[in-house]
DNA sequence: CTGCCAATTGAAGCCAACTTGAGGTCAAGG
DNA sequence: CCTTGACCTCAAGTTGGCTTCAATTGGCAG
């Protein structure tokens, strides 16, 4: 069984060692042990590592993500509860995608000002975001 | 010519008049007047405050956003900034959909642990954020 | 004219997610 | 044995985007 050196795991993870003691705080992750006062964590901790980063990719906060999956990286989650969060995350995922092709067309549209552009107006009210002017 | 009193816009807007008071300070939006102490905007204000809205949807910062403006306020987009947070969004669009693979994989996936579903693991390796293992 | 109530100011506070800094510990190599 | 350098802890600082607070002003209805 071999423990891995904070350095170690910051390495081969990405994630800087003082966001490792951070997330160790949040009790995101677990370190095995110590020798003498440096943490050792287990090989696991490189794969939950791969899941937080994930998550916050996918713009989860910390807390989140703790929720989606339990200190040991197993979903703690009952089936249903996890299809929900896939159900959202593919809604989240058709308004993204809405707004980038809004985002797109707005970039390439010829009108000279994107005021005038009848895409660019509907844009604006598409997300019922646009005032009562 | 109709000038708004800052409750009115925030309403208006949905914008809180301590966001809008901020905004300005910032000179993301300017008040046209004064009458007495309190700020009268004009309603072009909340074509401006629409495009601040939408920009901070599409992920952009305040001082991202202050320079999608011209002097007068008129909109002035940078097409390639556009793009290229129409990129990021894609990418964002890219996590959230591994993520959201995972999940459902996590929720119907039999294996007794899930890091050990080789399934799951190329899910995790897909976004190439895995560490080296 | 009076009193109410919305608006004003500047400063301070808050949240997330870390980073930075100061001062201390300790295991291993020479 | 001694030095080195990676690690430790705890506190404070950072950034962005606001919100909240206390004390004050002033427009407007009655």
């Amino acid at each position: 069984m071999k423990l891995l050196d904070i350095g170690e795991v910051a390495e081969r993870s990405g994630v800087a060692p003082s966001a490792l003691r951070y997330y160790e705080d949040l009790g995101l992750i677990t370190s095995a042990a110590r020798k003498g006062l440096r943490r050792q964590f287990g090989p696991e901790v490189l794969l939950q590592l791969s899941l937080i980063t994930l998550g916050k990719a996918a713009g989860f906060s910390l807390q989140e993500v703790e929720g989606m999956f339990g200190k040991d990286g197993q979903p703690d989650l009952p089936r249903d509860q996890l299809h929900e969060r896939a159900d959202a995350l593919e809604a989240q995922i058709r308004e993204l995608t809405l707004l980038k092709e809004a985002l797109r067309h707005v970039a390439d549209c010829p009108a000279p000002s994107h005021l005038e552009c009848p895409k660019f107006q509907k844009l604006l009210q598409a997300g019922s975001i646009t005032a009562e002017v």
